[in-house]
RNA sequence: GGUACCGUGGCCGAGUGGCUAGGCAGAGGUCUGCAAAACCUCGUACAGCGGUUCGACUCCGCUCGGUACCUCCA
């Protein structure tokens, strides 16, 4: 079967065909740097990561272009106009550039921790303004967009009349324009459109704005949307294969950059196939600052949130992810986090656990033979419906007592041959660390004094019990437990431990 | 108000017209000096009411409830 992918445009899974075959050319939306990330941002990274990763696995060689957002938006309709990078600038008492470059990198750090893979470019929009001023001037000269007090609108209602037979405005949001104008909430402001559901291409600079560049119309900042177009098609082309976002993007962002780029490119849709993760919630709200129930990533790690019980591991917060499906919205809570973390280091300890075992086929059992065969021959079946990584996640959990079983003699080693235990071998690698990017959850004993000093601990205690002295050698495993530190007596009669 | 989507066992969460999702928690058991871990067994869930069907959690309609977008937002 080949791989499905959802399409938000055509509303339906389709069979993934890249426009040149063997490339993939893949946009993300990403992250406004004006302020730290949050839980919702591991959304649409980790999804669109594992995205990248499996098109990697098929043989795709994938161009993944995520872009940084840090010239600053304006509340468009809004109420009063503001730029957040600059206020915040302000508040702050930092250089725009400064504040902008102290969340770019703290946005970096988290998707180091999520074990998130570096796309191939990441633009800048600060670092694009003439390709936009460009773009711009394109639209304007093809009579799509007018010029306002030093601002520059895009024509929606000209545009929709025009490309309804190529690339329909509301199409991938599912809206109908003329609800669109009796339906918009009359805000204020908007006396420098023509219509309201126009929106801008450039912003003229108040005075006191502190990020702004010369153009044709005088000093000002990019609209919110001509980014995403100006970089997409400078990076991938005029058409390409996949657009990737959250849902909240839908409206207006996507609808608004398929409108620029659609008119710059005769009517071309910028790209084939759109994809959209879902909402992450908590306790069944989705997390915004107008909520109030924002968790910052930073808090995650730490725990140190009204809300956590404890400090999560990225790994925790990445496999919550995987086990539901992306487009999906996934309810986080403690709780949700604690079952996933416990979950996950579950599951790696199998895995860890896979590398010590053998099999040699001697009292071959065939269901089992069968079943894990089964199972590992669906794994890509899965990941081809549209990445389906909760059942991925569930195979993987459905071998986990086996190979448990194996290696605590509940299973003999010879009920598997060795090649299928050879192939689950591969399998785990593959999807659980290649796929879907998982990680050693636990702290690496990496230090080498540590290491010893465990090891000796662990010899103490074993005497202490060879000589049934229970209350030291209970003390020792106890003690090195509220240290983080977890020993396990194996059924061979040694002692493994791993620290949190 | 407009437009979508959703409502699955204590919690999270897949999915399908008839065949065990999975995880966490919980109960019992095996093992163990004890514990932990591991392994085995256990819940027969699909908002409500109608309809279609030999058969629906899965299709249709209605009702109730929830969420999202329409405004910066991952």
């Amino acid at each position: 079967m080949p791989l499905q992918v959802y399409n938000s445009y055509s509303r339906q899974k389709e069979v993934f065909t890249p426009i040149t075959e063997g490339y993939v050319g893949m946009y993300v939306c990403g992250p406004t740097v004006s302020g730290e990330s949050h839980l919702g941002h591991a959304r649409p990274y980790v999804t669109f990561d594992i995205v990248y990763r499996y098109l990697n696995h098929l043989g795709y060689k994938v161009r993944y272009v995520r872009n940084i957002t840090d010239a600053g938006h304006f509340e468009e309709e809004g109420r009063e106009a503001e730029d957040k990078i600059s206020k915040k600038a302000v508040l702050e008492k930092l250089e725009p550039m400064e504040l902008v470059t102290k969340y770019t990198n703290l946005f970096h750090w988290a998707m180091k921790q999520f074990n998130n893979t570096e796309p191939s470019i990441e633009p800048t929009a600060t670092g694009h303004i003439v390709e936009q001023i460009e773009m711009i001037k394109k639209i304007v000269a093809a009579g799509y967009a007018y010029e306002s007090k030093g601002s520059v609108y895009f024509d929606v209602k000209k545009y929709a009349a025009d490309f309804a037979g190529s690339t329909p405005y509301g199409k991938l949001s599912g809206r109908v324009m003329d609800d669109m104008l009796t339906t918009t909430r009359n805000l204020e402001g908007q006396d420098e459109k023509q219509d309201k559901a126009d929106f801008a291409l450039w912003k003229a600079a108040p005075p006191r704005h502190i990020m702004r560049w010369a153009s044709p119309w005088g000093e000002g900042f990019p609209g919110w949307h001509i980014e995403c177009s100006a970089m997409s098609s400078k990076y991938l082309g005029e058409e390409f294969d996949i657009h990737g976002g959250g849902m909240d993007l839908q409206f207006p962002h996507h609808e608004s950059e398929i409108a620029q780029s659609s008119v710059c490119f005769h009517g071309k849709l910028m790209a084939r196939y759109w994809m959209h993760n879902n909402m992450i919630t908590i306790n069944g709200k989705k997390m915004g600052k107008s909520y109030n129930n924002v968790i910052k990533l930073t808090e995650l790690f730490s725990g140190d949130h009204p809300l956590l019980s404890q400090a999560y591991h990225p790994m925790a917060i990445r496999f919550a992810i995987l086990q539901s499906h992306y487009r999906s919205t996934l309810d986080f809570s403690n709780d949700a986090l604690l079952a996933a973390d416990k979950a996950f280091k579950r599951l790696w300890e199998s895995y860890e656990n896979l590398q010590k075992i053998t099999a040699n086929g001697s009292q071959l059992d065939e269901v089992l033979e069968q079943r894990v065969q089964q199972l590992l021959h669906e794994l890509p079946e899965h990941m081809d419906d549209d990445f389906n990584t909760a059942k991925v996640v569930a195979n993987l959990f459905e071998l986990a007592p086996i190979i448990n079983g194996i290696k605590g003699g509940q299973i003999s080693a010879g009920a598997l041959s060795e090649e299928t235990l050879s192939l689950m071998k591969q399998s785990f690698d593959l999807w659980l660390v290649d796929v879907l990017g998982m990680q050693n959850p636990f702290v690496d004993a990496d230090n080498q004094a540590l290491g010893s000093v465990v090891d000796i601990l662990i010899d103490v205690r074993r005497k202490a019990k060879a000589d049934k002295n229970y209350k030291l050698s209970d003390a020792i495993r106890n003690d090195l437990l509220t240290i983080g530190i977890t020993l396990k007596d194996e059924k061979d009669g040694t002692v493994s431990w791993s620290m949190n």
